[in-house]
DNA sequence: AAGTGACTATGATTTGTATCATATCCGGAA
DNA sequence: TTCCGGATATGATACAAATCATAGTCACTT
């Protein structure tokens, strides 16, 4: 990908919305593209963490598995999003895995380069920190959910606030879900297929399509509908 | 309290470590104290988020509550710590409600001050998104831990964690623990008295000691030692 | 057109843990 | 000392959800 392209991309993430040409430009230069196929792992947790990465296309998940060997979807992240940031600031390893959903290019940025950029972009660094607020709220919200609600709740929040993220058709498959709910397969599937008889939802394979959002919520904040 | 024994408080503080005497004396004036008895609120979930705080003295738990009005602690904070930022840089309402555990002191620094300061102290930024950075990992390691563990190892990585921090000895009740681990009193209880038995642990109204940290670990992350 | 594998579906059974119920222990207050 | 409330303890029961098992469905390959 050219420069120029490359530059493109930087400007419409979020976090570097600040930045003119000349500092985009700059920053550029420290980029290096890499490109994955669907279910690639660009990196697994524990590995040493020199980069981190900005999507330029596709879609990526990060999980990290528990001691029995399941896995836990903590985040999706799309185009312009930025990800594997939390263990270049903090000096350490990955944390967690990143794995592609599709055909993904991403843009990564070393280490060291960034952390003396971003000592001298000042709004730059103020936009990371709004950045992992956000995550930081998501995070510990979901989990007083995870500990706090059952089953039924727990995907019909997972559900909602990915739809508040990407809209009411989720391209997700039952599995997916789980994983990111902390449940099993089978149990998104009974909840799913309950709430496609009463048209909260429709489902077709590997999507769901949220068609009434008040009821979801209704059913996510209280005992189940009967 | 006067002004220079708050100034000593900020440059104690992990996150103001980089600031000199006179940036110090400037974040100092923007500063007010407040002072709450053990138990008490100093905010909670909803609440307007005008201030962040600084710790001087004392201990503070963050809690949040679920639907059926179970509270999940997310955090305990001490001496030097900062809480109530995430809501400040994301400008939002609280995410979480904040109680005292004893008397306690602390700094509250107004939204649009912090805001502006940081702006013209980048090392302080980068200081920031470093806490911040380790706290998302951290409530995304425990995520998986409340979602992929049965009790009795939610429970252990939850000590842990906690000795982890201050020292084998933790001042806390089953209770409390209970409701950082995600159970109930009765099963926190019920796991402690068997790793007391087991000469893992020690307890004493209020308190645990843990004895033996390998054997913890060990019972962290596998099934359980028949 | 047939084969393959992932996804969806559903029933039967088991199990961990919450819930409910009581009881004892301990420290501080009166 | 006695009283009292929070903390600890323990048994009985209920239940949500995991697990195990089996099968149907759909998309994509050869």
């Amino acid at each position: 990908m050219a420069e120029t392209a490359r530059e493109e991309v930087l400007k419409q993430s979020l976090i570097f919305s600040s930045l003119n040409d000349r500092e985009l430009a700059e920053l550029t230069r420290f980029t290096i593209e890499r490109h994955f196929k669907p279910e690639e792992f660009i990196f697994w947790e524990g590995d040493t963490a020199d980069y981190f990465y900005i999507i330029i296309e596709g879609r990526i998940k990060v999980i990290k598995y528990s001691s029995s060997g399941k896995g836990f979807i903590i985040a999706f992240f799309g185009v312009g999003e930025m990800f594997g940031e939390v263990a270049v600031f903090e000096d350490k390893s990955y944390p967690a895995s990143a794995q592609t959903v599709v055909d993904t290019r991403i843009l990564g940025i070393k280490k060291e380069h960034f952390l003396s950029f971003l000592g001298n972009h000042p709004p730059v660094a103020l936009s990371i920190i709004s950045v992992l607020g956000g995550r930081l709220r998501d995070a510990q919200s979901r989990l007083k959910d995870m500990v706090g609600e059952r089953v039924e709740q727990r995907l019909a929040r997972t559900m909602l606030m990915l739809a508040s993220k990407m809209g009411p058709t989720l391209p997700f498959t039952r599995q997916e879900l789980a994983d990111m709910s902390g449940t099993t397969t089978e149990s998104a599937i009974r909840v799913t297929s309950r709430l496609k008889e009463r048209g909260i939802i429709k489902t077709v394979r590997g999507k769901i399509t949220i068609l009434d959002e008040t009821k979801l919520t209704l059913l996510s904040e209280g005992p189940p509908l009967i």
